[in-house]
DNA sequence: ATGGCCTTGCATCAAGGA
């Protein structure tokens, strides 16, 4: 079994290269971020003729986060993270897909820091750190994956020297990051590739994905249900080469079969 | 150190992204 996690970063303005990502990987369950659309605007047809199922939580304009599966039933647990009823960022999206809870995330960016921008930033990763809380202790197999908006160590930045005061990469972020490894769960990509660099994001600025410039900050990270299935993964990183790409490329995981 | 680019939207620039 395939997950895929990919910051598609406009899903409308992307639906071509998307359609073709899954046409090609074929991957089973798909969590999807910056939808960048209202929900009456999904693009729901052209999923269902691609093979997937899919439920979505929109917003106009930014974030939106979606799960997609091919030829499985979705059910839905929940949409909006809890602990704050004033949230109205649509970010986080949960749902049961072949016995396996999956979390899709969209931790917010959290830039200028400091600032009100990087404090919601921080409020929001200590409400995941409860609900996450609960969620690693499940008696079920149990997937928090997404952008994560962290870099969690030096190793995942092409140049870590220039970060050190961005939101993605200052102490408190990085602390939050390992605060919430530290219930219990494995970074899949990391437990596969102690030592490797690799990359999910490139800046459009500067050519970077040409120079390798990249980041690390799309995750998957498994409870303790689930870590042992885990056989490998991999980020399809030749997506970020193609024409009207995202800014991320699609990252995933493959599972062994109970 | 800076700027570079891309997306969406009551648009022709602004805001957000990372």
């Amino acid at each position: 079994m395939k997950i895929a996690t990919y910051n598609v970063n406009g899903v409308n303005g992307r639906l071509p290269v998307l359609l073709r990502w899954l046409a090609e990987e074929q991957p089973d369950v798909v969590c999807l971020q910056e939808l960048k659309a209202p929900q009456e605007k999904f693009p729901q047809q052209a999923i269902i003729d691609a093979g997937y199922n899919a439920i979505w939580h929109g917003q106009k304009s930014w974030n939106g986060v979606a799960i997609l599966a091919r030829g499985m039933e979705i059910q839905e647990v929940s949409r909006g993270l809890p602990g704050d009823d004033e949230d109205t960022q649509s970010r986080y999206i949960e749902a049961v897909v072949n016995g396996i809870l999956i979390g899709g995330l969209y931790l917010p960016n959290g830039n200028p820091a400091p600032g009100p921008k990087f404090d919601y930033k921080l409020s929001w990763f200590e409400r995941l750190h409860k609900h996450a809380a609960r969620l690693v202790e499940l008696d079920i197999p149990v997937i928090l994956t997404g952008d994560f908006n962290v870099m969690p160590t030096e190793q995942d930045v092409y140049k870590p020297e220039r970060w050190v005061d961005d939101a993605l990469f200052r102490p408190e972020t990085r602390d939050a990051f390992h605060k919430l490894i530290a219930q219990g769960w494995t970074d899949a990509i990391r437990k596969l590739y102690p030592t490797e660099t690799i990359y999910t994001f490139w800046d459009y600025f500067r050519n970077a994905y040409g120079r390798d410039a990249g980041l690390r900050i799309d995750h998957f990270l498994l409870n303790p249900k689930i870590a042992d299935r885990l056989k490998s993964a991999g980020v399809d990183r030749h997506v970020r080469g193609w024409e009207k790409t995202s800014d991320h490329a699609p990252v995933w995981i493959e599972l062994a079969e109970k």
